[in-house]
DNA sequence: GAAAACTCCATGCAGATGCATTAATATGAT
DNA sequence: ATCATATTAATGCATCTGCATGGAGTTTTC
């Protein structure tokens, strides 16, 4: 795998996390979103959007909050939520003392919306994650990911 | 995390699992596609075609196995190597025997934009994901995420 | 050996995404 | 106070993607 002794150049081991990594996340993705989409729900980023406002105080964040949260685009995001306020799922109102900002709020429908997709994304990461870890694989897993997280560099 | 007490609901720690890779996904592919691109080269499909493509005997394969080694969409791929043709990094050529089928063949020029990504490419890798855990790690994660491929279900 | 079923690749079209920019407002420096 | 800088969100435009379909060629079936 590896090409020339170049000094910066990833070992064995980090270029199939890494190959893997991509991979696993695609297939993955792909048939998860399939799952929901088949069962007519909207895209996983409203699932996304929906959940980082539920887990809010007062069910309100900021565009920027939930970006940050979701790791989301910001014009990305921004052309979610006119799709998503048309829709009646969130509504966005003015951000007290900012001009600037707003505040997006989840309504009911939306909260509704949440946990009708749940129940069909639920049984779905337990179908195509669950089912192939063991319970302590899973958490190791986790912890992993978890440590390519970090934002430096 | 769980909702309801819903028979299929996924555990916290697969739940957790499944957030964190696409979380550290999106996000570590984003990083590595900009630098990517940041150095003036192509997106990093063209990369995963011309590897694939040299991982091979003589050079050639068919799409349909370029499509299957590096997880293409089957309309993706075509339009990928309309594009990648046209700059002269592959070559397509009738396939002997079934005139449906079709070999596409890296170039020189496809060989050499191989490695010269891979100077930028491999360093990213590096430093995204090498840098961010021990070797021992990395093979952890990589069979992990293995397990994660299985294509039954 | 003809018709039906299938495989392979290309493509038109609608919708999504990325990039760069804009508009509006807020903050900070002098 | 004023002006330069920064922050927030929206949007025009080009490109990319997904989906459905088409056309050409091959295999299977009877």
């Amino acid at each position: 795998m590896q090409e020339q002794p170049d000094m910066q150049a990833p070992s064995d081991a980090v270029t199939d996390a890494w190959v893997h990594l991509i991979r696993a996340g695609r297939d993955v993705v792909r048939r998860i979103e399939a799952e929901i989409k088949g069962a007519g729900f909207p895209p996983l980023a409203w699932y996304d959007v929906l959940l980082s406002l539920k887990k809010a105080q007062d069910g309100r964040r900021t565009p920027r909050e939930i970006e940050r949260d979701a790791l989301f685009e910001q014009y990305n995001l921004s052309r979610f939520l006119d799709r998503m306020e048309a829709e009646g799922l969130v509504r966005r109102i003015p951000y007290p003392g900012d001009r600037r900002r707003q505040l997006v709020e989840i309504t009911e429908e939306g909260r509704a919306l949440q946990r009708r997709m749940w129940s069909v994304y639920g049984p779905a990461i337990s179908r195509h994650v669950g089912c192939k870890l063991a319970e302590g694989e899973a958490e190791r897993l986790a912890a992993l990911l978890q440590k390519l997280a970090d934002t430096r560099t």
